[in-house]
DNA sequence: ATATAAAGTTAGATTAATCTAACAAATATT
DNA sequence: AATATTTGTTAGATTAATCTAACTTTATAT
């Protein structure tokens, strides 16, 4: 069994590597706010117990125990962001922080629930695919709003960013998953876009935003 | 902010307090399967932020800040086996383990979005009273059915001895909360009881049992 | 009322997770 | 290539929560 501190590392972890690639003590340090010499001496506690590779000064990898464990976690977090949001109300700017806390009950019997009233979603409330009960994550392929053609027809798939900011600057947009939109026209000067969808004939989006959303061409 | 080590020794102190009346360091120590030492050590810790009155070898006692504090934690408690039971379909023999870990999460929107849900409860799937939003208890008048005499018509109100064998047990006798129940007969050597309930003409319950069933008489 | 037992406290050690200060290695910059 | 910067490690201190051993106080039983 892990800590709730352990776990949180081997979360950082797998999140840092899939969004960057190589994992150093230093990023990990600054995502979970903890000075570098305590992350240090943790890698080597998590490389004790055969969750991480750890050799001084290389970057720092999970091994397939400690992705799976993470993987784990991960599925736990994001189980209960779809369960807040479609059992509980929750607008998809709020679950984060629940998750978070949620994320480490240990009680398999109390995800399965959730997993099953939700009829085994694929995705979180953000797009984000839930790893499978082995704690393996299937990757969908999806491209950059931002990477599309004017005339190019999408559906929004999934967001990147996260943040409470950015998913209520999307809500007063009408802007949600499943959503068909079209691109109108493409700004060559800063990338802006004009698209449009359901009541929306023309609705302004920075490169800024379209660099954060993931969609599916149609 | 209190820690979760805290929130245990609140909640320990309030529940021993209001089965027990007077709370001291050995029962608390028992109760949390901690060492005296390191309660006594707990107790002037607690009571440095006015949590407890604390003197030696006196009996502990919550202050009134303490008792709110433990209310809300047993609120949350309580919420969230209703939530399991009603929500999630736990059985009533399953939802403490889960409602240990979940009452220490930090949200109380959480919270709230539970007890809307449920359509604010008053009590849990035991029978015992959900702490109103100050963390105040209002106890009702039950009798002990091991009090009760031949002939006597009653509801089952709750249980107290939450253990999971004795609710598996009153699972197997289809005994369940608010069910309506007949005193045949009492036997005078061991306190047994005859009772017909529903489909049941002649169930007979131990002393031990109907000791731990509290009823509304008809 | 005295001895014994039970309950409670004090003192000091331990563990997990954190920190700062100082040093070492790797990387980047002129 | 030499130097400066960034990154990483070591050593040692700190805090919260726990423990054991030894001692003290209160309660119980002869």
């Amino acid at each position: 069994m892990n800590s709730l501190t352990e776990e949180n590392y081997l979360k950082a972890l797998f999140n840092i590597a899939s969004e960057a690639g190589e994992v150093n003590v230093n990023e990990l340090s600054k995502r979970l706010g903890i000075k570098m010499p305590t992350v240090t001496s943790m890698m080597k506690k998590l490389a004790e117990k055969k969750l991480v590779h750890y050799e001084s000064y290389k970057p720092l990898r999970l091994t397939e125990k400690g992705k799976k464990e993470a993987g784990l976690i991960i599925r736990k977090h994001r189980l209960t962001e779809m369960f807040l949001a479609e059992k509980m109300n929750f607008g998809w700017e709020d679950v984060h922080d629940v998750a978070e806390q949620i994320e480490h009950i240990q009680s398999p019997a109390f995800f399965d629930k959730m997993d099953e009233l939700l009829g085994y979603p694929k995705i979180d409330p953000h797009g984000s695919p839930i790893p499978d009960r082995n704690g393996k994550i299937i990757w969908k392929e999806y491209s950059k709003l931002s990477d599309c053609k004017a005339g190019d027809k999408v559906k929004l798939a999934a967001v990147i960013n996260t943040s409470s900011d950015f998913l209520k600057y999307l809500n007063t947009r009408e802007l949600r998953l499943g959503l068909k939109i079209k691109i109108k026209s493409i700004e060559a000067f800063d990338k802006s876009m004009i698209v449009t969808y359901e009541k929306h004939p023309a609705e302004v989006l920075s490169n800024i935003v379209s660099d954060r959303l993931m969609v599916e061409k149609a």
